[in-house]
DNA sequence: CGGACCTTTGAAGACATTCAAGGCCTGTGG
DNA sequence: CCACAGGCCTTGAATGTCTTCAAAGGTCCG
C-alpha cells in the first residue's frame, strides 16, 4: 500500500524550550494509507475555529468541564491556576502552533484556566471525537499520546529549571525559548515581542517583577539584549545560551 | 448489559501531592462488561513481575528506547534526569503502587533514568500490548489517559510549589504528599520513613541539603515532626498544612 | 489632563546558600 | 574486636542573591 504524507492546520509545538521533544513542523505530519484519508478529513472537519478573542479573555475556567483541547492559530495563550493557598501560578505560555488544554483530561474537569494575553484567535478540537478518530486511525492515536507526553517533558524541563537556576538563567532560558519558537513559525529568532507582562513572567519563573526587571537591564547593559518594553531583540544569543550551559555568570 | 467492578493489582497513585488528582485505590478499577472481562484478564497477563531490585539499581536509563511503564510494588524509585549544564535534577519519587515511565512516550526514549532507592521490585508493563488493550477495552484506553494526565497534574504542582514556595512550605508539602500516599496503602499517616536521602530530597525541591537539615531541625524544634534520621513521626499535621494555606511562617 | 497600571531603579532587609567543621553511622581491614 | 575511612547529616558563621519596601518615570486610556 501506498502512504500518502498529508498535514492538517492544527497547529504543534511545546511551551517552553523543547529542543529535544519539539516536532520541527508546524503542522500534524501523518503517514496514511489510502483508505485512511477520508478518516483524515473527519479530522480537519474536527477542527472549529472559534471567534477571535480579546486580550484577557478566557478559552476555560478552572472548574470547567473538559470537552476539547485548543491550538493557537494566533495570538497567545497563558494557562494559570490558583494554589492552595490562593496565589495564581502560571503554567504555561502558549504561542501561535501550540496545543493546550491537556490538563483537563485526568478529572474531567480543566484544572486550569486559559486566558488571551493579546487578541487571539484559537482551534477547539473536541477530545472525544478526537478520541474515537485515534481508534480508527492508529497514527493519529500514537500522535495524540506523543503531544501530551511532550507536554509531560516540557513541565519537568520547567521543573528543572525552577529548582535550580539562578535568576539570570531562567530569564535567559525562558527568552531562548521563545526565539526557538518563533522559528518554528517562521519569524525571526532575533526579534521577539513578548505578549505577557514582566509580571506574568516573573510568576511563571518563580521570582519577582524587580528581578525580572533587573535581569532584563542587566542583559541589556551586557549588550545580550536590546529592551524596549516588550520589544527584544536577542543580540548576542551565544552568550544567553552560555548562561546555561555552565555557571558562570559573569559580566 | 450488567457491569462488574473488578479490579488488578498494578498500583497508582501520583507521585507528589496529589491530593485533588489521585484516584482512592490502590488497584485499577474498571467498570466492565461481562464481553470484556476475558479482555482483562489479559490485562493481568500484560503485568510481568521482575526481579527484586537493590539499592542504586536502575529500571531504565536515559535514552533507552521507551518499551513500558512500570509500577512499584514494593519499595521506592525515585526519577531524574541530566540538565543542560550537566546536573542532576530529580523528577519524581515513586511509591508502592504508583506508576513511572511515561516520559519516554514522547521521544520513543525514556528521558529520565530511574533507579531503586531501596530494595525495590516492580512490575513492567509492555506499553504497545496496553495500548493494544486500550483499543479493545475503551476503559482501559480511557484510565490509561487518565493516568498520563494525573502525571502532568503531578509535575504542575510540582512546579507552583517550586516557583512559589518558602523552603519550609516546600518540605512541609513533601511530608504531607508522602503521608497521604502512605495512607493510600493503608499504612499510617504519621509514622514516615524516607527512602531518600537529604541530598535527594533538596535537589527535587530546589534547595540545599544544608537548608533541608535546618527545615527538619525548625519542625522538630516546634514539635511538627518527631525527627530521627530517615524516621519521621507527624505530630503536628495541622501545623504544616497551615503552613501550605497562609504565608504565616511564625515559630 | 488625570489616573491607573506597568515598569524601572534604589536601598534595606530576609532568606537561603556557601563555606567550614564536627558528629554519627556503616563497612572494611587490621 | 577495635580502628579507621568515607558517607551522610547536622550545625554555625559569613556571604550573596533575591525579595521587600519605596519612589519615580512611563504609557495607555478615559
Amino acid at each position: 500500500m501506498d502512504t500518502i504524507v498529508k498535514t492538517i492546520h492544527v497547529g504543534f509545538a511545546k511551551p517552553f524550550g523543547c529542543h529535544s521533544c519539539r516536532m520541527n513542523k508546524l503542522c500534524i505530519p501523518l503517514a496514511l494509507g489510502s483508505d485512511e484519508l477520508d478518516k483524515l478529513d473527519q479530522l480537519n472537519a474536527l477542527v472549529q475555529r472559534k471567534n477571535p478573542l480579546q486580550p484577557r479573555d478566557g478559552v476555560f475556567f478552572s472548574g470547567d468541564p473538559f470537552t476539547s483541547i485548543y491550538a493557537v492559530r494566533s495570538g497567545s495563550i497563558k494557562s494559570f491556576c490558583i494554589d492552595t493557598d490562593g496565589r495564581e501560578q502560571v503554567t504555561g505560555f502558549y504561542l501561535p502552533g501550540e496545543i493546550f488544554g491537556w490538563d483537563g483530561l485526568a478529572n474531567d474537569h480543566y484544572q486550569n484556566t486559559a486566558i488571551a494575553l493579546e487578541t487571539t484567535s484559537v482551534c477547539e478540537i473536541p477530545y472525544d471525537q478526537l478520541d474515537k478518530l485515534g481508534s480508527a486511525i492508529p497514527s493519529i492515536k500514537k500522535y495524540v499520546m506523543k503531544l501530551i507526553s511532550h507536554e509531560l517533558n516540557a513541565d519537568q524541563r520547567l521543573i528543572a529549571l525552577l529548582a535550580g537556576k539562578s535568576a539570570h538563567q531562567k530569564l535567559a532560558s525562558l527568552l531562548l525559548s521563545i526565539s526557538d519558537r518563533l522559528v518554528v513559525q517562521g519569524l525571526s529568532p532575533r526579534r521577539l515581542w513578548l505578549p505577557m507582562s514582566r509580571g506574568e513572567i516573573s510568576n511563571y519563573l518563580g521570582m519577582t517583577v524587580e528581578t525580572v526587571s533587573r535581569a532584563l537591564s542587566h542583559f541589556q547593559r551586557n549588550n545580550y539584549l536590546h529592551v524596549n518594553k516588550k520589544d527584544i531583540e536577542i543580540l548576542d544569543k551565544q552568550a544567553l545560551r552560555s548562561l546555561l550551559i555552565s555557571s558562570d555568570d559573569t559580566e
